[in-house]
RNA sequence: GCGAGUGUGGUAUAACGUUUAUUACUCCUGCCUUCCAAGCAGGCAACGCGGGUUAGACUCCCGCCACUCGCACCA
């Protein structure tokens, strides 16, 4: 990232290049909710597979799963959401100051003193509500859920009933939260639809200090692989009176993002407490016995959690470069091989050679078969098909020119150094 | 949700109470082009939405929506 990238340059080139437009567009846009476009659709599966395969498929103590977004409301009622978020806040009229109606004296603020100024207690609550089936009563009412960590809890019954895995293991999933935003801001930073990627990793209470420590080392080799400069990223280690009431320990990792330094992801030790919210039909907690043993617990559970929107927005800024060729200013995005959503754009050097341009379409539809993320581009000049996958990031540019019908070599230009090699099409990959 | 500000093609912008709303870049078509946004010809494309004032509103007024910045919120 530039010292000086703005959010509104990340968020033009965004839209210019189609990765990311603003939710109901056409109608104005919606506040909170953004649209993933075909380059933006690329670059977050691209995240999102990765954190798949190098957190569930590359290892053993590993398990995905997928839960439902609407749940039973008694999940929100257990893990104190539903209590949580439906506090009547009052208003001073006077100071503006904000206070839980049900907590103070409404009579007189407790801020300014003065009196008879409070406005009618509203209801806060950042679960969005809606009714499952026909009847559209308080007994229907349930949620789109606010976080993806309860669709694991719920299961994890099912899990250990399944596959009864040796503890440590950890079950992860991908998917959409819906969280009721007073104020979105930031670009996709603080959004009303948002995409986690979380892990809930069960450990013996005895040993959460070391499989802490290992999460916290697997952070930073995800945050690597994103290729976010470990510069960029800080630790913040939170204190014991900022942190979740059910937390230990929390992480959270931050990053310099254009908007200064906001949370990327946290890790949370999260002691025994979800599993102790759950209780099954005969009121017993999620107990486990460790095989071979007599050994009964209640596991305890370290939680790495991943916000998609803030890793995407986070490769964005890192990868936004601009710097001069010939004066002129170039734009391009840096981005990590494996994350961009083009690796090959393959051009006929001039479109006006039918020999070039089915020779270009040959050595397209071979790379495309192999690599599938391949584009096409055989409009204006060279130069500005090159600044043109400069700005989406596609990190390899392929020439076909007349020395290809010669000798069946390319031109390979990279994205980074904007330096030429020729090599064999065989060569390719 | 409160306060302040801002809304013109995809992006960045100009002007104006009254002809067809300016310009650049992008984008598309064609010509040309033997490696970094060249050139020529043509083309698509905008006054956020609704109401009011007015003979006439992109321009003035009101409401809504969205965005930006503060506050608050971020369990």
């Amino acid at each position: 990232m530039s010292k000086e990238t703005k959010i509104e340059d990340i968020v033009s080139l965004a839209k210019r290049r189609g990765f990311i437009f603003a939710g109901s567009d056409v109608y104005g846009g919606i506040s909170g909710f953004y649209d993933y476009g075909p380059l933006g659709v690329a670059l977050k599966r691209n995240i999102t597979n990765l954190w798949w395969h190098m957190f569930v498929e590359s290892r053993d103590d590993m398990f995905g799963i997928d839960a439902a977004i609407i749940m039973n409301p008694k999940v929100w009622q257990a893990s104190g959401h539903v209590d949580t978020f439906t506090d009547p806040l009052a208003e001073c009229g006077e100071c503006k100051g904000r206070f839980r109606a049900d907590k103070i004296d409404t009579s007189k603020c407790p801020n300014c003193g003065k009196e008879g100024t409070f406005s009618e207690p509203r209801q806060f609550n950042m679960m969005f509500k809606t009714n499952v089936g026909p009847v559209d009563d308080e007994s229907s009412v349930s949620y789109l859920r606010p976080e993806t960590a309860q669709g694991i809890f719920t299961n994890y019954k099912n899990v250990v009933d399944t596959l009864y895995p040796d503890l440590p293991f950890g079950l992860a999933q991908i998917g959409k939260a819906f969280r009721n935003e007073i104020s979105p801001r930031d670009f996709i930073f603080r959004v009303r639809e948002l995409e986690q990627m979380e892990i809930e990793y069960f450990v013996n209470p005895k040993d959460w200090e070391v499989e802490f420590e290992k999460w916290r080392l697997a952070v930073h080799e995800w945050l690597k692989a994103l290729g976010l400069k470990p510069e960029n990223v800080h630790e913040l280690e939170v204190g014991d009176g900022d942190r979740a009431h059910y937390s230990k320990r929390t992480i959270d990792f931050e990053y310099d993002f254009p908007i200064g330094r906001e949370e990327l992801l946290g890790l949370a030790y999260r002691t025994d407490f979800d599993l102790m919210n759950i209780k099954n039909n005969a009121g017993k907690s999620m107990e486990y016995t460790v095989k071979g043993s007599t050994e009964r617990f209640v596991p305890h559970v370290i939680e790495p959690s991943f916000g998609v929107e803030r890793a995407l927005m986070a490769v964005l800024s890192e990868a936004y470069t601009e710097d001069e060729v010939n004066g002129e200013k170039r734009i391009y995005l840096k981005l990590p091989e494996h994350l961009a959503p083009v690796k090959y754009c393959v051009s006929p050097l001039l479109k006006n050679k039918p020999e070039l341009v089915a020779k270009a379409r040959e050595v397209y539809k071979a790379l495309q078969e192999k690599y599938g993320a391949v584009m096409w581009d055989d409009n204006g000049n060279i130069g500005k098909r090159y600044r043109r996958q400069d700005e989406i990031g596609t990190p390899y540019c392929v020439v076909i020119d007349f020395d290809t019908l010669e000798d069946d070599t390319v031109t390979v230009r990279n994205r980074d150094t904007t330096e030429q090699t020729r090599i064999n099409i065989s060569e390719l990959a």
